[in-house]
DNA sequence: CACTGATGTGTACAAGTGTTCACTAATGTG
DNA sequence: CACATTAGTGAACACTTGTACACATCAGTG
């Protein structure tokens, strides 16, 4: 009769969580697994599942409210972090290939999930990108760099700037977590891309 | 006993692998895909799928090759449509989309495949994208544009507008095939994504 | 203290899975 | 024409899968 003294509330939900992207990971695809392997890996009977979760799709999507807390903490620390505007672009890279290495699973989950199968996933994690977006235009503006840029214009770029930072994951990801070299190379050619990007802005004329 | 008669060699071959590409068009995820769906989807009995592939990873390697293909006809009738200079951007950006629409489910294969499970597969994608990205600096240096650019930075900039129209592809395949007012608002701001990057290296500064 | 709702467990079942095997028809080569 | 090869078939296997049901244990509330 295996001891079922249920111990902090949600405990389960965590570890089903946990282990899905314990999952991910290790490789996986999200798409391709199953209640019972999560289950499994959980340490859980495939019952339980159910007292948390209607089905994959919907773990997948409060995984993605997590994935929300932890670009925000990102955020945060990138704010704090970043004091002078001229080492912004490298300070901001460094700070997200960090956190991209000690969250690997949830940003495995992020890369699979803008392709993923599930069509709310995707919306959700489109979503957070986009509200990455608009942070950063605030910021930008805050800062009092590119003045000369409307307000459209400028959504334009911080867009661009996330989805070139967020193509970078792919390559983060793929490479080994130890492979100091490779990641130094990433860090570098992110940044240049950034670089590219602000000059193009800060070259831009609106309404062209 | 069912005509068995094999008419075309490869004949199957092909109708597995447009089976998994009809799959995913629906908008399953590759990675999700197992044999005897794979199978049944094409009409053939399951143990035919062992004559020409020895997994799904082996199928979705062979997927990568066609879709090798498909870019290469596209990169054709880009190089083909693009006379002068100034009307380069737009008139790339729609012969990409139209591709995009014209060959939904490779592009979506792409898509998944970026982040998939299968690391092959991965690899095999980002060399398409690697070969993409230098034909691209090639035809822009016959162009005589950028001049001023080192070749290494060229590079870099060619990898930032593959990778921006790649993204994009989330977006489009995200919309309604038939939804044309959303499909302008991709082209438009991909467009502007483009010129953005081409701002940015005309004013670049080579060794900065 | 009895009751209720939430959370956990074990068992069960029908359906689906990857893979192997032995068999058969068509094809191309000598 | 005989023959080896290739590409198809159906039946069978041992598992795994999602889900349903009945039951047990806990926490909190009146």
């Amino acid at each position: 009769m295996a001891d079922k003294q249920r111990r902090k509330p949600g405990e389960t939900r965590e570890k089903l969580m946990g282990a899905a992207l314990a999952l991910v990971g290790k490789g996986r695809h999200f798409a391709s697994l199953g209640i019972r392997e999560v289950t499994r890996q959980a340490g859980v009977v495939p019952t339980s599942f159910y007292r948390h979760f209607r089905n994959m799709d919907d773990l997948g999507l409060q995984l993605v409210d997590e994935l929300g807390l932890v670009l925000r903490r990102m955020m945060r620390e990138a704010r704090a972090n970043v004091l002078q505007a001229d080492k912004l672009i490298d300070e901001s890279v460094g700070i997200f290939i960090t956190h991209a290495r000690n969250n690997r699973s949830f940003f495995m989950f992020m890369a699979q999930g803008l392709a993923g199968e599930s069509r709310a996933v995707q919306e959700g994690i489109r979503s957070e990108m986009r509200y990455f977006a608009s942070e950063l235009a605030n910021d930008l503006r805050r800062l009092k760099v590119a003045n000369h840029l409307s307000d459209a214009d400028l959504d334009l770029t911080c867009d661009l700037v996330v989805r070139s930072v967020a193509f970078s994951l792919t390559d983060i990801l793929g490479i080994s977590p130890d492979d100091e070299y490779q990641e130094e190379q990433v860090r570098q050619r992110t940044a240049r891309f950034l670089q590219l990007i602000f000059v193009g802005a800060a070259n831009w004329k609106s309404q062209s």
